[in-house]
Order: structure tokens, then C-alpha cells, then sequence
DNA sequence: GTAGAATGGTTTGCGTGGCAAACCGGTTTG
DNA sequence: CAAACCGGTTTGCCACGCAAACCATTCTAC
């Protein structure tokens, strides 16, 4: 066929590890709180805290604290402008491992 | 199924956009002087001249210098380490992106 | 009642590293 | 002989990823 080799131009936000990896799970999950996502992204809190800070303020994921009872509890979700981030991501770099294969 | 998310870590140094952008190129052709990665890859010569050479001290890619005539020629190579790791890079990343699919 | 661990995070500081631009030299072209 | 092209390397800055420190509350155990 010779495809041509795609462009190699992927999210820097969504293609960065520790991001791909919280996006990972909340696509899994779609709600998902701070010791959750910090048990299954393996990050450090403080790089899980500024990270979903980076990807909340590009609108990829909504956090919302709520107080519960005596102390809060914050759940992150992916937005639907992440999902389609996500997607758009899977389906580039599908597309570039393809020509490995 | 229930399959649990994979681990996400891929090796950085294949990772990074630019590098990876080399090394798929050298993958496809196995041989390719400086300006012929230039154009496939997009980068700018500075930035393919620190990748290419980091690629090569970290033994992935193989640089020859030769004396063509008046000028020189430099040939880059994927070295069998080098094909390896981007293989493993491959599988590695072919199993984050079907946990989204 | 208070010391220690767990929950629930944010902030800070450092080192790395990616990028564009400047630089350098030889060679063909006009 | 100057400008443009080939063939790169070096430099300098900015961004950012990471670990560690910090802050606050709650629960457990002694």
C-alpha cells in the first residue's frame, strides 16, 4: 500500500504519562475520587493534585468538592470535551502504531 | 472481562514526539540521510541534530559519518536495540489505547 | 488527652529537557 | 563574489514534570 507515515503531533496535555493515566481511569470509571485515582494512577498526591489541575483548567476534567459531613470529598470526572480529547489521542497514536506493525 | 487498566509507562525517551517521529521513519526505512529525516519528521534541523544524537548515546540509532566526494554524508540507522524498543514501545501503547477502545 | 497514621489535598523548589534561533563552514548558483 | 543551499552543532530560555514539604482534619490506639 506504502501509507504514507502519519504526522507524529499527538496532545502534549493528553500524552504526557501521568495525565494519559488519570484520563485512563476516568474514562474507565467516570467518577472517581482523589485516593481512587491515586491508588490506581500510582502518582504522588502532589503530582496527581497539580496534574488534575492542569487537565481541569483545559476543560478535559470537572472537579467538584462537596462537603460531606465533617471533611470534603472532591470527585473528578471526565468532561465530555476530555472524552473527545481522549479519543482523538487513542486514535491518533493508533493510527501511528499501525505503521509499526 | 473486567480488565484491569494497564500500567501506564512508557519509555520517555521513544515517547517524546520528535524522537518517536526519528524513529519511525528509520523504522520504515531503515536508512536515511540528515535532510530526508528532516522533511519526513518535521523538526527543525537544531532539534533533529540533539535528538539523533541522543537517540545514539542511548545506543538506539547509529550515526555514520562518511566522505562523499567534497562533502560529508551522515546515514542514520536503527540499531537492533533500537527496533526492539520501539517494538516494546509499540505493545506497550497498543495495550493502554485498547483499554479505551 | 495525645501521639501517630490515614484522609485529602496544595505549594514549592529543583533539575531536566524540549524548542527556536543563532552560529559555523563548505558548496553550488547566478 | 554574494546569496542561497546543504549539513549540521551549540546556545539560551522557558516550560514542565517530579519529589518533598507543608497544611488541615479525622480516626485509632495507648
Amino acid at each position: 500500500m506504502a501509507e504514507p507515515l502519519p504526522r507524529i503531533d499527538p496532545d502534549r496535555l493528553v500524552h504526557e504519562p501521568s495525565r494519559l493515566a488519570i484520563l485512563v481511569v476516568l474514562n474507565a470509571v467516570e467518577e472517581a475520587d482523589f485516593f481512587f485515582l491515586l491508588r490506581h494512577t500510582g502518582l504522588t498526591k502532589g503530582n496527581l493534585s497539580s496534574h488534575t489541575a492542569r487537565l481541569e483548567a483545559a476543560g478535559l476534567v470537572d472537579i467538584q468538592k462537596t462537603i460531606v459531613g465533617k471533611t470534603t470529598r472532591t470527585v473528578y470526572r471526565l468532561t465530555p470535551a476530555g472524552a473527545r480529547a481522549l479519543e482523538q489521542y487513542r486514535a491518533h497514536m493508533a493510527e501511528v502504531l499501525e505503521s509499526l506493525a
